[in-house]
DNA sequence: TTGTAATTGAGAATCAATCTCAATAGAGGA
DNA sequence: TCCTCTATTGAGATTGATTCTCAATTACAA
């Protein structure tokens, strides 16, 4: 299914659909996990495929453009995916102490943003919303010991 | 004002309220605009003012942690700053044809996302909220040319 | 004044992401 | 089949923002 897309997208733009254009595609869709470029490389290679850094980097702006998948937290120094067809978007809630990241949808929190952005003639394609915070577990706990993600 | 605060942050953290500090805090807040380090950086020493790339870089996450500013917009390279102490936080429209980005506040929003986070039991400290897409100039101006910002 | 710890700046190091470029692959035409 | 043209690839070099290192400096309190 995300074949095709992908594929009709690839000839729309006078693109081919390589092997390798395939490979990442394939990786991309084998789990639900949010991933980053090198996470994805090093494991395509553990499995023994064959692309390159560059490829990865280069098709994922691809994936991205055709909305098969999306950016997620980008409070770490680069770039996280998470793949989105068969799914729905979803924001994010990201626990300041574990790491922890707990997908969140509202249809009246989408709504709402829509009807901003008309308000201000804004059309609106795409929104990234993460809430930072602690998790359940980690507010329990109380909030002494070091974060594992500073900064945040 | 924002000295007092960022003063007393020090303080309690048995850190110096040093002149590179406050030139940095100074110049920070001496305008409402969004800035990168590097901007900033450029502009004290375009005003002869005594800094250091190295200070410029360590002192924003003090400021950060104090809530003097907030990060915004890291679809770029490299992150973006506002400092927020005397506006009220708030989300950002972004266009990805002009790259104008619009202020969006609403109190709605800001409680909804509350709301929701607490069905999770998520305790809520901040929120980064960004929406893509065209402002009502580009919009009405057609989406044909070349994006200032590819990859959005 | 002295001791201690924090701070600073210059430059080196890091590291994700992008770019370069020569070698390849593939589609279509002759 | 053979040729040509273009898109693609991978290895490695390069970029560029951010962080780190470390010797010199400063601030503060005893
Ligand atoms: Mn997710
Ligand atoms: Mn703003
Ligand atoms: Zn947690
Ligand atoms: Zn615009």
């Amino acid at each position: 299914m995300e074949d095709k897309i992908f594929r009709e997208f690839l000839e729309k733009k006078g693109l081919k659909f390589t092997k390798e254009r395939a490979a990442v595609l394939k990786e991309v869709f084998s789990n639900h996990n949010h991933f980053d470029p090198d996470d994805l490389y090093v494991k395509m290679k553990g499995q023994g495929m064959k692309v390159s850094k560059a490829s990865v980097y280069r098709t994922l702006p691809l994936l991205l453009e055709c909305g098969l998948v999306e950016q997620v937290e980008r409070f770490d120094k680069h770039a996280h995916y998470e793949h989105t067809f068969g799914h729905g978007h979803h924001d994010h809630l990201i626990c300041i102490k574990c790491g922890k990241v707990i997908p969140l949808f509202s249809e009246k929190l989408e709504k709402l943003q829509e009807s901003l952005c008309k308000q201000e003639k804004f059309r609106c394609l795409t929104h990234i919303l993460e809430i930072k915070g602690y998790c359940s577990k980690c507010e329990e706990k109380g909030q002494g010991g070091k974060q594992k993600r500073p900064g945040v």
